[in-house]
DNA sequence: CATTTTTAGTTTAAAAACCAACTAAATATA
DNA sequence: TATATTTAGTTGGTTTTTAAACTAAAAATG
């Protein structure tokens, strides 16, 4: 009784279209593809004979690009909270490839500063992380890859509040 | 002497197109819009008064699907590691969601199986991950969904070896 | 048919992510 | 100016991921 009740309820809301499918949902098909570029991206840092993960990598571009960043100005560029920055940031210190130096005027903040021997590597992986987003294009024409981004763009802002 | 030869280097691999925005690149983008769909759906699902995480919800489509699966096929189908499923299903199992069904046939294999209590939230959580869909998608035409399906189709293809 | 190799799943240990509490410095308020 | 609040960063504890070693059963090989 109560089995065909669910039966009829779920055939109901199933069959609109998902059905048979929801398995490679969006959900899915981006996690994947997520995955799979990371792993290609160290793959060939690796292949390379570099040394450097996928964290430490996004954190050293920006830090390049910014300058000097602050730890909660490089979080909010990678969208990482404040305890994964510290870490990172304590990875790469350990390697010798940046240093964070004390704000003159306001205390509470550390600036992070790339060193000679960061800037090398950076530089080192540039062409690696071409590389790599060449292979991930492959062949897509650049007019899909426009409309990727911008749907992946309106779906953060669909769902920010 | 270095620093200039490696500043031209880098202008010559960085002003391609990237360079200044190489901090809103495709990872980054991926990442964060899986990220706001899976806190939307958690949040979604909490609200209901259900009890059910993103890892969990993932797992039991596939079982209600196939009716019976092993866990091997569970992974294929996740594209999750066998430790990975090993845990979830535990934790299925914990709340008397689903049974571990030895095969007859072949004793390595366990078939995963959904109790009662699992149809019915898998039935109960149907209409959220619906209403979840429905904010991911809020007016992004169907056209541009097909592609950016499409696009995350064939970057996991180009990545594929 | 005995031995080796594969396969399905589990367990364990190390690395990373996540959340909350904490410290120190700056700002706001009374 | 004393107190309260906010902000930047760190630390600690818990949970999650990831990788490797392990167990048990099946298939392959000789």
């Amino acid at each position: 009784m109560v089995a065909l009740a669910t039966k009829l309820y779920l055939i109901l809301i199933m069959s609109k279209e998902a059905s048979l499918k929801f398995h490679m949902n969006l959900g899915l098909l981006i996690r994947s593809a997520h995955n799979s570029m990371t792993e290609r991206f160290v793959q060939n840092v690796f292949n390379s004979g570099l040394d450097i993960s996928m964290d430490q990598w996004m954190i050293l571009g920006p830090i390049w690009q910014l300058e000097s960043p602050s730890q909660k100005e490089l979080g909010e560029i990678c969208l990482r909270d404040k305890p994964s920055i510290t870490r990172i940031i304590d990875s790469l210190e350990k390697k010798s490839l940046v240093v964070r130096v004390p704000d003159q005027i306001d205390h509470r903040i550390k600036r992070v500063v790339l060193t000679k021997a960061g800037k090398q590597l950076f530089y080192d992986v540039l062409p690696i992380m071409e590389k790599t987003r060449e292979e991930v294009r492959g062949n897509i024409p650049e007019e899909e890859i426009q409309i990727f981004k911008k749907v992946l763009s309106k779906i953060i802002e669909n769902l920010k509040l």
